[in-house]
DNA sequence: AACTATTTATAAGA
DNA sequence: TTCTTATAAATAGTT
């Protein structure tokens, strides 16, 4: 696009070649911002020159952002191509794997809080819920066994407490002071 | 270079932003191509479509290589001054907090499948069980609009089946065919 | 996926 | 670098 056609090599010329590279990289960065907003895509641009300066281009999520975003996603094409590149392990490979996990637990937690269902389908609903059933069975089992041992050790409390007092009379059941529910002052979790 | 101007702003149309999107990515790509062998240019371009396909360009040097590069780049101040072992130091840390983030996350997990409880205090176990509640009720009204959906599709396409078979007669609401419970193949969790 | 009227980018020159 | 201009290239709208 200009007075005459160019052929795909380097220009030897430095001075036309710096010229052109200002020309160009104008022309690049541009088009990599109005690609980003036209069709909203993430766009990272990165340029050096020949003498090794910085010109760089990123949408709004910052360069950042997609740069681990990329090293994510091309984390998982390596590993759905080649398994064995796993043994080049990078400290970048194995950070973008430890963030991919995180992100894949968040969102099971997220699942099974009752969060972000839309994104299942029926099959998975279901699937959730049978666990979110199972579950709750075996905390309710935990918890009435843990009542129950803090109902005894506090019946225990209040015979010795009484036979201290009375000396050695036969103890009543201490029924009023049982519960199976308790108050909860902050949550844990 | 079409037969409108454009204006700066995101294509609202889903099929003309995706078309356009296809033509500027070939010449986004094409031009990053260009300039990097007319000019002798370190380049590397990062696109992500709306829906998070990638599409990437990078010279002969590789996009790890340039990213490094970049990154070597952008942190030149800190690791100037930084010594080797404290940039090891830095990631070992990193590591050690994605590590460690990881293995909350698992166990949390693991509570919420109802499993590891016996380390769960009493109060721990009722928050647990009282997010499992909500949680599970959640879900199952998920689930019930999902099911409700199914059935009217399936309601719909028995009514138009039945209807050109007995020639336009009133056809009746197709309760057989109702269900508010459904087989399950596989598990994806 | 092709076509084509236009707009846009840019090579060369100043 | 910047501007100008002739021309090549890209692409918006259409088929």
């Amino acid at each position: 696009m200009g007075r005459g056609r160019v052929q795909l090599k380097r220009i030897e010329n430095k001075i036309s070649r710096q010229v052109t590279f200002s020309k160009r990289r104008t022309g690049l960065l541009k088009k990599a911002h109005e690609i980003s907003v036209l069709c909203d895509a993430d766009v990272a641009l990165i340029v050096f020159s020949t003498k090794g300066k910085l010109f760089e281009y990123s949408t709004h999520s910052s360069m950042e952002t997609i740069l681990e975003r990329y090293e994510r996603y091309s984390y998982a094409e390596k590993l759905l191509t080649a398994p064995e590149t796993e043994t080049q392990a990078s400290w970048t490979l194995e950070s973008s794997k430890l963030k991919a996990k995180i992100e894949v637990l968040e969102k099971n937690i997220r699942h099974y809080v009752g969060e972000d269902l839309e994104q299942l389908s029926l099959r998975e609903l279901q699937n959730v819920e049978q666990q979110l059933e199972t579950a709750l069975k075996r905390i309710r089992t935990k918890k009435e066994k843990a009542l129950q041992e803090r109902n005894n050790s506090l019946s225990k409390k209040w015979t010795i407490h009484r036979s201290s007092h009375e000396g050695g009379g036969i103890s009543s059941s201490p029924s009023c002071l049982l519960f199976n529910d308790a108050v909860v002052d902050d949550p844990p979790y």
